[in-house]
RNA sequence: GGGCCGUUAGCUCAAUGGCAGAGCAGGUGCCUUUUAAGCACAAGGUUGCAGGUUCGAGUCCUGCACGGCCCA
């Protein structure tokens, strides 16, 4: 092994004293007949009654050597649960062998009986200990105390850079860490609750992609070999999962990676879980409905409430949200009026008027997407729809009856942020192909978000696609919002990250 | 992409341009109900990397890397 502290080279010579006391140091078989929360309920459901002999798991957390004696806690998924141990106990030899050569970070099993020590914690007697897996490494010390039941921490591993490269030893030594990856987990699983109990199917779609499509983004490119062919990365599954409508699937839904190959923000990472749906002979208000409903059950679900704090707001997921139509809350917030702008350039100059900074190429669509983003998102606090969006920055969408320029389409909004994107879909095929045609022309400037025709799925189409709603939404940002985090790192288990000094390999770009 | 801030012992952090330090962790002792256990002693450093200014650089300057916050 290449490199180790000083710490380390300790450790080592730890392990091989346990080794040559004819000791296992990674034993293979595990002996645990209660967790750790386990052993203190029986300790109490027992009361005054004997108590009997049980064996435990966990990783040294904490040492207190005090001569002929010393107390420890060691930590499973559940808890922590002190150790005492007693040299007249275990044996002379054993006890020193426990205090010579165990430290924090081994796993460990002990075998012995409850009890409750002077100071009135509930602690495990221990008549024998053996090393589960030694340690090598210390972990990042976070040493903590409990006051008046509060957990308090000091000199915690809080680096934000350390703690994400090396996120099993902030996972290790932080249990909130851990509290928001169970949240995470929770939220999966209630919307995958949420969508089988109405009839929904799960299915997996491509993510090795001819042509990519369905959002505006640039992907990711990669290559076959074998096939001497590029393919990309997707950035939605909204093509392919449409195409089951037409196989006749009413109800579909997946959960997934989308990958887009664009900045890094608090609130974007290159790679990113998404939620999609579709769903046949509904349309967006449906959607609407449905979504308010699968929010606030997920937060019941996976938080207990539908009422959350995020950020120092108190938000309630609760039905119905707000919902409010995009003119008017561009109107109200920039005091532009979009319906009096038809063109690019007329709006332009009203933004312009008022201090704002558009972009000289964007269109229309892009404009109100921006004023949108800066303007109202922010105060998007409390849950929000906002609805009925510009055509040309929805190419997949439905226009509303009588008013081609707008399509059928909402975004939820909370905590600030976007959280799910829905429209009642396009289900026209001729229409379909004319869109696919003016983002062509559109974005012919503009490469990054240019959107590939996409025949097969055309012709999809053209075999007939039963009216539909369709929804997608960024789990990581849903799971920020109900775990209270302000950057989407925190939600991520391992986000990405630049590579660093000598672990860089050599850019061939 | 721009601005600001940061990078010092395993972790968390100090250090007017003048001997690189503390707490915890680790080491050696003492200690049979402790709990941030305690006491004593000793140890621990390429101050992110590369240059520059200076008698002297953790500190000032330039560049680079990585990260954080804000802005676009």
């Amino acid at each position: 092994m290449a490199d180790l502290n000083e710490l380390e080279q300790i450790r080592l010579e730890k392990l091989a004293r346990l080794k040559a006391s004819g000791k296992e140091a990674y034993p293979g078989r595990v002996r645990r007949t209660h967790t750790t929360a386990e052993a203190i309920q029986a300790f109490e459901r027992a009361g005054d009654g004997p108590q009997t002999e049980i064996e435990v798991v966990g990783r040294l957390r904490s040492i207190r050597r005090m001569g002929k004696v010393t107390f420890a806690h060691i930590e499973d998924g559940g808890g922590r649960l002190q150790l005492y141990l007693r040299a007249d106990d275990l044996g002379q030899p054993e006890f020193t062998l426990f205090n010579d050569v165990f430290d924090l970070g081994d796993f460990v099993q002990a075998r012995g009986t409850m009890f409750r020590t002077k100071t009135g914690e509930v602690t495990l007697h221990v008549g024998a200990v053996g090393m589960l897996a030694k340690a090598v490494s210390p972990l990042p010390a976070a040493k903590d105390e409990v006051v008046d039941g509060q957990r308090v921490v000091h000199a915690a591993f809080s680096d934000p850079e350390a703690r994400y490269r090396e996120r099993y030893a902030d996972l290790a030594v932080n249990p909130e860490v851990r509290r928001i990856f169970q949240t995470r987990a929770g939220v999966i699983r209630a919307l995958r609750a949420f969508l089988d109990a109405r009839g929904f199917v799960e299915v997996e779609t491509p993510i090795l992609q001819q042509i990519y499509g369905g959002a505006a983004a640039r992907p990711f490119v990669t290559h076959h070999n074998q096939l001497h062919q590029d393919l990309y990365l997707r950035i939605s599954f909204e093509l392919y999962l449409k195409r089951l409508l037409v196989g006749g699937i009413e109800r579909v839904y997946e959960i997934g990676r989308d990958f887009r190959n664009e900045g890094v923000s608090f609130k974007h990472n290159p790679e990113f879980t998404q939620l999609e749906f579709y769903m046949a002979f509904a349309d967006y208000r449906a959607v609407m409905e449905l979504t308010e409903q699968m929010l606030a059950y997920v937060a019941e679900q996976a938080v207990g409430s539908t009422t959350i704090l995020y950020r120092g707001h108190t938000i309630d997921l609760s039905p119905p949200w707000k919902r409010q139509d995009l003119r008017s809350a561009l109107l109200e917030a920039s005091g532009i009026d979009i319906s009096t702008h038809p063109t690019a350039d007329s709006l332009r100059r009203a933004m312009i008027t008022r201090g704002h900074q558009p972009s000289e190429r964007s269109t229309r669509g892009k404009l109100i997407e921006s004023l949108l983003a800066s303007q109202v998102e922010p105060n998007l606090i409390q849950p929000t729809f906002i609805y009925d969006y510009p055509r040309d920055i929805s190419p997949l969408a439905k226009s509303i009856p009588d008013d081609a320029g707008t399509v059928e389409r909402f975004e939820g909004f909370a905590g600030g942020m976007e959280l799910c994107n829905a429209f009642t879909e396009l289900n026209d095929p001729l229409d379909q192909e004319q869109r696919f045609l003016e983002m062509g022309r559109d974005y012919a400037a503009d490469d990054e978000e240019r959107h590939p025709m996409d025949e097969d799925y055309l012709r999809a189409m053209r075999y007939g696609m039963p009216p539909n709603g369709g929804f997608g939404m960024g789990v990581d940002r849903l799971t920020m919002l109900l775990t209270d985090q302000s950057t989407i790192r925190e939600v991520i288990l391992f986000p990405h990250l630049r590579a660093k000094g000598a672990e860089a390999p050599e850019d061939q770009a």
